[in-house]
DNA sequence: TCATGTGAAGACATTCACAGCA
DNA sequence: TGCTGTGAATGTCTTCACATGA
């Protein structure tokens, strides 16, 4: 098969998460359209999407959670611990990085960029801080595909051009800007405003 | 024309963005290649989107900056100020809170609630706390329609059923969790863990 | 009987491609 | 010529509906 589109994997990853949540219960199968119900979605999207991951279960008991679990966990994730570089230590930052931090346990935020002087050296949630002129150093020494871009929008472009030239092959913005991305990088934008501005315009609609 | 899908309004949101930032230049008309170049989408989808507004450019200048920006104002904002409550005051909170206050005219968070007896009564931003026991009183007082819940996980179903209740329409959840929410409640969310997931995994595709 | 897996249909989104106009 | 606005075509996503098997 193809690759899976953007949305099949934010579902799996959040079928995972929903599954994950359940471990504890004593029942150790599940029904599509159990699992279904708690991610939000339908029952016949559900099974299309595990469709995917070539784990099937079983018309008379559903699925085991375990083995679900399982093929999702091999499915998603990669085989060795991956780092991801953070840049940005203000609010934005410092709120992935403490919700981050020690939550999966394939990934986590292995370096953070500022260009404050008072912050870089330290070390935050166990992360030590650089300055942002070392982008191309650090994330190539660790091997870094992954960053997460939180600085003020005059310097996305350019800490986004650094990423780049270091190696990233994925990026996540939060910073209020449209970055120009080369072909090959995975790029998602969250802006607070616009979501905003969103929810608003559909909440004031009968 | 039926109501315009959340992908669409998104677009036109972020058009009138793109557009705002170049309000300086000298130049007032644009075509449609180049607004559509600054925001990252193709001409024909710019142009396919700008037929929901009803707003016509010219076929030898283009668009006119300045009434495609009003033109765009009048279709996504409401007519009076709104506005938003937001529940939880932690780092998520605190940087929509910060980032958010006073970029936009017509919008702006006029109620914030917490548990942390430190924070309640006090003003940050501008933003009075209250108790998040305040929700249906003080939303329903300020004829608040929009909620955005920056919360820990175990509370967000919680505070989202006070929103419902008081009357809020649509709500930004960026706690990790599925919330359960009527038909008629428009909602979006925001799961960091999720995103940098997704993120990884493409990163790692060759 | 009841739930899974999946071909086929339907709904939705994007792109193509061209008429019409200055 | 070169751009806009838009019908038609293409592509993608979701749902339907049913054969299959316990």
């Amino acid at each position: 098969m193809n690759q899976p589109s953007p949305k099949i994997i934010e579902r799996l990853f959040l079928y995972r998460r929903c599954l994950f949540m359940l471990k504890e219960n004593e029942m150790n199968q599940i029904f599509s359209h159990e699992l279904a119900r708690l991610s939000g979605v339908s029952s016949a999207q559900l099974r299309r999407d595990l469709m995917v991951i070539g784990y099937s279960g079983s018309p008379t008991n559903g699925y085991n959670k375990l083995a679900l679990l399982k093929a999702l966990n091999n499915y998603l994730d990669a085989n060795e611990k991956e780092g991801v570089a953070l840049v940005g230590l203000g609010d934005v930052g410092r709120a992935i990085l403490h919700y981050f931090q020690g939550r999966r346990p394939s990934l986590e935020i292995s370096a953070v960029f500022d260009n404050d002087p008072q912050k870089i050296g330290r070390v935050f949630s166990g992360c030590k801080t650089y300055s942002v002129d070392q982008i191309k150093e650090i994330v190539q020494a660790n091997n870094i595909h992954v960053g997460v871009i939180a600085v003020p929008e005059q310097a996305a472009q350019q800490v986004a051009d650094e990423l780049v030239d270091a190696g990233v092959r994925g990026i996540l913005n939060y910073a209020p800007v449209r970055l120009d991305i080369p072909d090959g990088v995975y790029l998602e934008n969250r802006d607070v405003l616009v979501s905003i501005e969103k929810i608003a315009y559909f909440a004031r609609q009968v």
